[in-house]
DNA sequence: GAGTGGTCTAGACCACGCC
DNA sequence: GCGTGGTCTAGACCACTCA
């Protein structure tokens, strides 16, 4: 039942100066950066953890709840401490992402949605999308665009550009059918990427010109412009995500 | 230097179920409601706090720093734990409201702005602001609208709606003229009344004309409406607030 | 140097999920 | 009933602020 060996985890190796539950949940991190521990997967119990770095059983506490926060694990009292999952995430990311809601508040769902899929290709990106993903400026990223409906007709314009080799195995068809609502849990179970930290701004503009005449919108019609950059283990940037998002039946709460 | 006498807490007054730690900070939450120390003071230190509550010093710290998080304390190693003013806040709240930034990185400062009050009188509010403040229906409140310019030209434009009771002491002049880069310092100082949680929704709209033409805006102009409802202890909801943003230069950061 | 909050420990007990 | 994480305690020691 012990699981056969903890020497992989080690403390020293790590800068100084950094509280010893700091040490101890960038140690935990590292693991996980690395793959020893994968998403969904548990982790041993604290005390044995504790012991593996030599430390009490309170300090491991609290470097697991600093995991815990920063959404890279999941703790159930009486289960165990888990890797998370973007299927688990259920309070804080979906929170996070799916945050546009129905202004009538008697349609109690989000209202279901279907998703298109209208462009997939590679193709250099514009030099502030590749400089924010901290690739090279001519290197081909992946490119696609989707665009979200409900019955009340087109709600979001959904633009993604990201490391073509993080993301190998997407393709526009996989894309077009994967079943997952959130593109996020759709990326670690295809692709093997877990995002763990985004960076969000908003401003609102006119949808374009060519974007009402395709889908039948009125013009002028403003939307909420989020630009979103999404970074994996390490704060490495890997997608950068743009989307128009329709507000004239919902709103975002922040 | 000990305090006079520390008998007005109690623990077992409050609902049941709670932890301790819970349950304890509830307790120094409400003493803080009462008055009984005001924002800026300092609280007696966690030995003394822990003792006159019969609880221990990491129950005590793990109370004060609950309401460290929700922004009501702020504690400084070796100085003490203070009731938090807005002046102080400089991390969480300021980041919470003044969100918006320039989008040219360059323009190091969230560039000056100058405010303008032009209007100020009691008014009885629609339905949808009367119910959000809980406040009976046909009861005037203090109705405010402001706007805010920088060299560009007008970025936002600010309507307020408030409780007369809290609200007493706001007038047009005092208003026009505070000195608080934010409205929520000058609530307490002036009304004092302080503001610990806040509840907003976004959306797109235009411009509405009558504020595009007034202010030499072109049209038409998507801004970004936020729709504010803010509590003071208690989470008794005392203040809405609705701002048009213009984002032509501008982002929020989310 | 006195007083504060911050860290860390060691251990007891409780509440919950699961078999 | 067993193993898990959650709570709570009591106390040692460190780091910082301020007089």
């Amino acid at each position: 039942m012990l699981p056969s060996s903890l020497d992989f985890l080690s403390l020293r190796s790590l800068p100084k100066r950094e509280t010893l539950f700091e040490q101890t949940s960038r140690a935990i991190a590292e693991c996980i950066r690395q793959g020893r521990w994968k998403p969904g997967e548990m982790l041993p119990n604290e005390v044995e953890l504790a012991a593996a770095l030599g430390v009490s059983q309170g300090t491991m506490r609290r470097a697991l709840n600093m995991l815990v926060e920063s959404g890279v694990l999941i703790r159930h009292q009486g289960r165990g401490t888990f890797v998370a999952e973007f299927s688990a995430h259920e309070d804080r990311v979906y929170q996070r992402y799916i945050s546009l809601e129905p202004d009538d508040a008697t349609l109690s769902e989000p209202s279901p949605t279907s998703s298109e899929l209208v462009s997939f290709e590679r193709a250099v990106a514009p030099i502030d999308i590749s400089s924010a993903l901290q690739v090279d400026a001519t290197l081909p990223l992946v490119h696609a665009v989707r665009v979200l409906k409900t019955s009340t007709g087109l709600v979001t314009y959904d633009e993604l550009w990201c490391h073509p080799e993080d993301f190998a195995r997407l393709t526009a068809e996989n894309l077009a059918h994967h079943e997952e609502r959130m593109l996020y849990a759709f990326y670690q179970r295809v692709c093997g990427v877990t995002i763990v930290r985004s960076q969000e701004t908003a401003k609102a503009v006119l949808m374009p010109q060519a974007i009402c005449e395709r889908y039948g919108l009125k013009s002028p019609l403003p939307v909420i412009e989020i630009r979103r950059i999404s970074c994996t283990y390490g704060d490495r940037p890997v997608e950068f995500r743009r989307q128009l998002s329709v507000t004239e039946h919902y709103h975002y709460k922040l």
